[in-house]
DNA sequence: TATTCCTATTTGTAGGACAAATATAATAAT
DNA sequence: ATTATTATATTTGTCCTACAAATAGGAATA
């Protein structure tokens, strides 16, 4: 039992302990605020030693599923379904090809929501909106551009009132700044041949057709973002299969 | 600074020692392959016990940000972005409103990716598609319609060619079915609305789509699907507030 | 040179000890 | 009798030691 092995990685006691607390949790289909038996308990109960048993514990608290209150022992909590991306959605611990990928992931996903945006905005929406994209022009050239940028993007996600989705735009907001900022050089020849086709996308054209309305327009902007991602990106594919 | 507190957790020294070796890794720029000091070594740069370290070494283990063989000592690896969401991405942990906010995520992306799909599908990929819609007519009402449902789903983010999205949709799928399910119910009285109006969508109908090459008619069928979860979500979220 | 064996190293597991914090019960004060 | 204080017990967090299992690398042998 020991030496089986996943992945080529040995399935220790504490992979079977997480399993297995995990299974009760969802098994004895305990609510958020539900109590945990004590560690010692636990312990007894699998028939591992309290440091297996913290191991694992540690393991769901990191995924926000228990916390901890020193006393009154353990309550379970709902943990957010992004939660375990937070400490690997780092540009630093991903490779080039996994950091595209998420750039491309999340203009689809900014293209996808287009529709219910347009259903959904209200004037103080498109006010706020209009402040920021001010702002950026202003800002343009300046460090306060990055701040533009993610601000309007924000209030896009924030529209849908999507509480995953927003989050999943906060986490890998450093990787999109990363990625864009790293490619940028490789982006410009791409970027060169829409700009003389006039189809340069700013977030002025962007808010522009959110009040006359026009969605198709809108898709059509912001899938000159993706064009050009992915045309860099398949490239990208092909030299790493090689 | 043992009784510093966020969101009301206690910072521990595990989560020190975690937040460390994260730290450790990005600032040596390690790559993926490269070793990592033994388990007595670190403790003792680290100043904590063996046990400490080997709780938040756990901790990334479970990210997939180490890996561990038997005595050849700890290598760095490639972490998944979404191999956090695994464990978590389960309906009896989350509760209805992420259910439901996840659904439409996975509409939204969706959406997102058809100019992609439209731009990279081959003449194999639509055949290989009529296969899957021609079992799944035939299997219709039947137990592996499901099975037929995930197929054609998958096959369409597997034309992106985009890992991540691809794993995202594999992550999420037990809580689609699960939740398409659970609101069957609740989704027939707006299904009935469309229906009348003749804009219940099929496989076949995308399908069609797909082979004229029509996006835009694409896009308002999938369409159909996100309005019918949205307004039923937005019904969901006022209730909650209250 | 190739093979076998031994030793040292490293991870995985068990178990004990104790500090810090706090909930609960017991005691004292008004 | 009610409130304030104190003491005790419980629980998590941390440290330490010990040892089993596996294996890498070198030593000994054929």
């Amino acid at each position: 039992m020991k030496d089986l092995k996943i992945n080529n990685q040995p399935v220790t006691l504490v992979d079977q302990v997480e399993a297995k607390l995990l299974e009760y949790i969802k098994t004895e289909d305990l609510n958020p605020g539900s109590p945990m038996p004590n560690e010692q308990t636990l312990a007894k109960a699998l028939g591992v030693a309290r440091g297996v048993l913290r191991e694992a514990l540690s393991r769901l608290r990191m995924l926000g599923l228990i916390e901890t209150r020193t006393q009154r022992g353990m309550v379970l909590k709902e943990p957010s379904i992004l939660g375990g991306m937070l400490r690997v959605a780092d540009p630093l611990l991903l490779s080039e090809l996994s950091l595209l990928d998420v750039l491309e992931f999340r203009v689809a996903l900014e293209l996808g929501i287009s529709s219910d945006i347009f259903r959904k905005i209200t004037k103080k929406d498109i006010e706020e909106l209009e402040v920021i994209v001010e702002k950026g022009i202003i800002l343009e050239h300046n460090e306060y551009a990055l701040a533009s940028e993610y601000a309007f993007h924000s209030k896009l996600y924030e529209i849908t009132g999507n509480q995953t989705i927003i989050q999943f735009q906060k986490i890998i907001n450093p990787i999109i700044t990363f990625v864009k900022d790293k490619f940028e050089e490789n982006f410009k020849p791409i970027n060169i041949e829409l700009e003389k086709e006039n189809r340069i996308v700013t977030h002025a054209d962007l808010l522009e057709c959110i009040k006359t309305g026009d969605v198709n327009a809108y898709r059509d902007k912001l899938d000159c973002h993706f064009l050009i991602y992915s045309i860099f990106l398949n490239e990208k594919r092909k030299l790493s299969k090689k």
